[in-house]
RNA sequence: GGGGGUGUAGUUCAGUUGGUUAGAACGCCGGCCUGUCACGCCGGAGGCCGCGGGUUCGAGUCCCGUCGCUCCCGCCA
C-alpha cells in the first residue's frame, strides 16, 4: 500500500520547540496559515491544533525543497523534516510562543492541497454567521474555537472527575422516550413499526433519574443532550447539553453544597480560579423586590426600590391609579446621570417599552429642584420621602416605572442590566455566582387560566406550606433553587415529591383530574408507591456556562456544530424533505403545498 | 406569532437627489524580491447588487412580496 506519510511520523506540535530545541531534528505536521515568499527565502507559518510554529525553505539549505515550497498555499496540509534553529539577531517575535526559533527544512512532503478558503483564518471573526456555518470546518480552524472547545473538553472532563470521585454514576437514559405534558415543544420521532406512533426526544431526563433514585441508585450524573421544540436566541439551541444529576436522601442545602463545590473545582480546573464557598443566597422575593428578576446580576448595585406606598395618594394619576389597581411604582436610581441627553433617555423608554413598560418616568435631581415633567405632581412631603427611600442626590437621575409587579420588575430589572453594562457598573473579569431560592411553586397562565409549575410539576412544596396548595396555590413556595452566575441562569433544580399524596396534591393544583394525571404520570406514581427515597437534584446548562466560562456571548461559539436561528444546519442543509418510500414506511402524508 | 438590524466581488464594507462604465480594503492570480512574521513593490482577474414582481425614459438606490442570517419580545415546566 502507498501511504503518502510514508516512514514520516510527527515529533512535535507546532506550540512545543523552544530555544532549548535548538540542534535537533524534528518533524511537524499541519496546515499552512500563512505563507511569505522573499523571492530567495520562504516562511510558512505552520499551524496545527497547539500553534503555530515558523518554517523556514532557504535555498542555500536545499534547492529541490525550496523549489517545491513555492506551490504551497494556505491551508494545505504539510508535513516537514527540519532542524530547530535559533532565529537571527533580532529576528525574535515575541508575539509567538516558538517565536525564538525556527524550522529549517530538509524534506517537505505535500500531504494534500486545499482550495483558498471562503474567508482568513483569524483570531478576531469579521464574518457573518451565515459563512461561519456553511464553512463551519474552516470556522472551527480559528484560534478562538479552539480554545473553546478545548474549555469545553475540560470543563467536561473536570465535572466527571469530581462527579465520579463523589459517587455519582454515569447512567444513559433513553433518547426515544415518551412525549411528556406540560412544559416546552417536543422533537417528535415516528414509529415505524408502531404506525401512527411518535417518540418524543427528552427535554431533560428528568423522569428518567427520579426512576433511578427509586430504584436505589442514590448518585446519578449525566452530560447529555436534550431538546427543546422552541425558538433559539443567542443562548438557546434546539439540541443543547446538560450536566443532569440526581441523589437521594438529601435536602435542598445537600444538593446546592455539592452543586457548588463541583462548579468550584470546575473554575479551579479550567481557569485556575478560587471560588469563594458557600454561594451568597436570595430568595426568589428578595431576587424579583432588589433586583427585579429572578435570575440577578449581583455584580453591580443599583437595586430597585418600591415607593408604592409613597405615591399611591399622589396626584400623579399614572402612579397612584396602578397602585390602586394593584399595580406597584418601582424607581432606579442611576447615580450621577443627570447630564443623559432627552434622545438618551428616550432610547431608554423604548428599551423597557419592549418588556411592556408602558413609560418611563424621570426626575433629574438638581441642587434645589427636581427637573422633571412629573414632580409637579408631588406634595412635599411625599418628595421628601421620595428622597429617603431612594437615596436621591443632587447629580441623581431617578427611573420609574408603574405597572402590574410582573411588568415592573422585568422592566426595571433588565433596564438595570443595561445601565449596568452601559455605565460600566460591571467588573467583566468577575464571576459572581448566587442561589436563588423559595421559588413559588405555581404560577398563573394568564393566556390558558390555569396554574401552572413553575420549575415542573415534580418539585415539592416547602412542607409548611402544603395547607396553602388549595385556598392559595399562587403562595405555596417550593423546594427550588436556580444557580445564577452573573445573571445568566446556568442550573436549576429542586426537591421531588417523594410521596406519592403530595404529588397527587401537585398534580390536582395544577388543574389535573386523577384520570388525567394517572394517565400521563401513573407509571411515575406507580413508582413513588414502590419505596421512593426523599431526592432531589439540579441541572446545568453545559453550554452556557461553557459560554460564560469561555468570555463568549453566544453559545454557538463554543457548540462545534451548531443549528441557526430556524433551527437548520447550514453545513448539512438539515433538516430536509424525507424520500416518499421513507414517508410511507412511518405511515405519514405530507400537507399538499407543503412541498413541490 | 411579533418587532428591530442586515443581505452589493471570495470576505468585510462604501455606493450622494433614481442617471449612463458599481468602488475600496483584505484575499486570489501573475511578475520581482534572501530575514519576513498583517513582508514589500508592480500588474491583473473577479459582480444575477439575495430572489420575484412593480413604478420609471432609466432602479444597487423607490414601492410590494418573498427567502436567508442575526438580536429581541412572546415562547422556552
Amino acid at each position: 500500500m502507498l501511504d503518502i506519510l510514508g516512514d514520516m511520523r510527527r515529533t512535535h506540535h507546532c506550540s512545543a520547540l523552544c530555544a532549548a530545541d535548538v540542534g535537533r531534528e524534528v518533524i511537524l505536521m499541519g496546515w499552512v496559515q500563512r505563507r511569505r515568499d522573499h523571492g530567495g527565502v520562504i516562511f510558512v507559518d505552520l499551524r496545527d491544533r497547539e500553534g503555530i510554529t515558523q518554517v523556514v525553505f532557504n535555498p542555500k539549505v536545499d534547492e529541490q525543497v525550496h523549489a517545491k515550497a513555492h506551490v504551497i498555499r494556505n491551508e494545505f496540509v504539510i508535513g516537514v523534516r527540519g532542524r530547530v534553529d535559533h532565529r537571527p539577531e533580532g529576528m525574535i517575535n515575541p508575539n509567538l510562543k516558538t517565536g525564538e526559533i525556527e524550522v529549517t527544512v530538509t524534506e517537505l512532503k505535500l500531504l494534500n492541497a486545499a482550495k483558498t478558503p471562503p474567508f482568513l483564518i483569524e483570531d478576531t471573526v469579521d464574518v457573518s454567521e451565515l459563512i461561519r456555518l456553511k464553512y463551519r470546518h474552516i470556522d472551527l480552524r480559528r484560534n478562538q474555537f479552539q480554545k473553546n472547545l478545548v474549555m469545553r473538553h475540560r470543563a467536561a472532563m473536570s465535572v466527571r472527575k469530581f462527579l465520579n470521585a463523589n459517587g455519582f454514576l454515569d447512567i444513559e437514559t433513553p433518547f426515544l422516550t415518551r412525549s411528556t405534558p406540560e412544559g416546552a415543544r417536543d422533537y417528535l420521532v415516528p414509529s415505524r413499526v408502531n404506525p401512527g406512533q411518535f417518540y418524543a426526544l427528552p427535554q431533560s431526563p428528568q423522569i428518567f433519574k427520579q426512576l433511578l433514585m427509586i430504584a436505589g441508585y442514590e448518585r446519578y450524573y449525566q452530560i447529555v443532550r436534550c431538546f427543546r421544540d422552541e425558538d433559539l436566541r443567542a443562548d438557546r439551541q434546539p439540541e443543547f447539553t446538560q450536566i443532569d444529576m440526581e441523589m437521594s436522601f438529601v435536602g435542598e442545602n445537600d444538593v446546592m453544597a455539592v452543586a457548588e463545590e463541583m462548579m468550584a473545582a470546575v473554575f479551579s480546573d479550567v481557569l485556575g480560579l478560587k471560588l469563594p464557598l458557600p454561594f451568597e443566597r436570595l430568595t426568589y422575593a428578595n431576587a424579583v423586590g432588589r433586583f427585579g428578576l429572578d435570575k440577578p446580576d449581583v455584580r453591580f448595585g443599583l437595586e430597585l426600590k418600591d415607593v408604592s406606598d409613597i405615591v399611591a395618594k399622589s396626584g400623579f394619576k399614572v402612579f397612584s391609579s396602578v397602585v390602586e389597581k394593584g399595580g406597584i411604582v418601582k424607581a432606579l436610581n442611576a447615580k450621577g446621570c443627570i447630564e443623559m441627553s432627552r434622545k438618551e433617555i428616550d432610547d431608554l423608554t423604548a428599551f423597557v417599552s419592549v418588556y411592556r413598560a408602558m413609560g418611563l418616568a424621570w426626575i433629574k435631581v438638581r441642587e434645589d429642584s427636581w427637573q422633571s415633567p412629573i414632580a409637579k405632581y408631588f406634595s412635599d412631603e411625599e418628595k421628601a420621602a421620595l428622597t429617603r427611600r431612594i437615596e436621591m442626590e443632587p447629580g441623581d437621575l431617578v427611573f420609574f416605572v408603574a405597572d402590574q409587579p410582573r411588568i415592573t420588575n422585568e422592566a426595571l430589572g433588565h433596564l438595570r442590566n443595561h445601565l449596568g453594562r452601559k455605565l460600566g457598573l460591571i467588573n467583566e473579569d468577575e464571576f459572581r455566582f448566587v442561589w436563588v431560592t423559595e421559588f413559588p411553586l405555581l404560577e398563573f397562565d394568564e393566556t390558558e387560566k390555569r396554574y401552572q409549575a413553575m420549575h415542573h410539576p415534580f418539585t415539592a412544596p416547602v412542607e409548611e406550606d402544603y395547607a396553602l396548595l388549595q385556598e392559595n396555590p399562587l403562595a405555596v413556595r417550593s423546594r427550588a433553587y436556580d444557580m445564577v452566575l452573573n445573571g445568566s441562569e446556568v442550573g436549576g433544580g429542586s426537591i421531588r415529591n417523594h410521596q406519592t399524596d403530595v404529588q397527587k396534591k401537585v398534580f390536582a393544583a395544577l388543574g389535573l383530574a386523577p384520570e388525567e394525571y394517572e394517565g400521563k404520570f401513573g407509571f411515575l406514581l406507580e413508582a413513588l408507591e414502590s419505596g421512593a427515597p426523599p431526592h432531589g437534584g439540579i441541572a446545568f446548562g453545559f453550554d452556557r456556562l461553557v459560554m460564560l466560562l469561555c468570555r463568549q456571548t453566544s453559545i454557538r461559539d463554543v457548540i462545534a456544530f451548531p443549528k441557526t436561528q430556524k433551527a437548520a444546519c447550514l453545513l448539512t442543509n438539515a433538516p430536509s424533505e424525507a424520500a416518499p418510500e421513507q414517508l410511507k414506511e412511518l405511515n405519514i402524508k405530507i400537507k399538499s403545498g407543503l412541498r413541490e
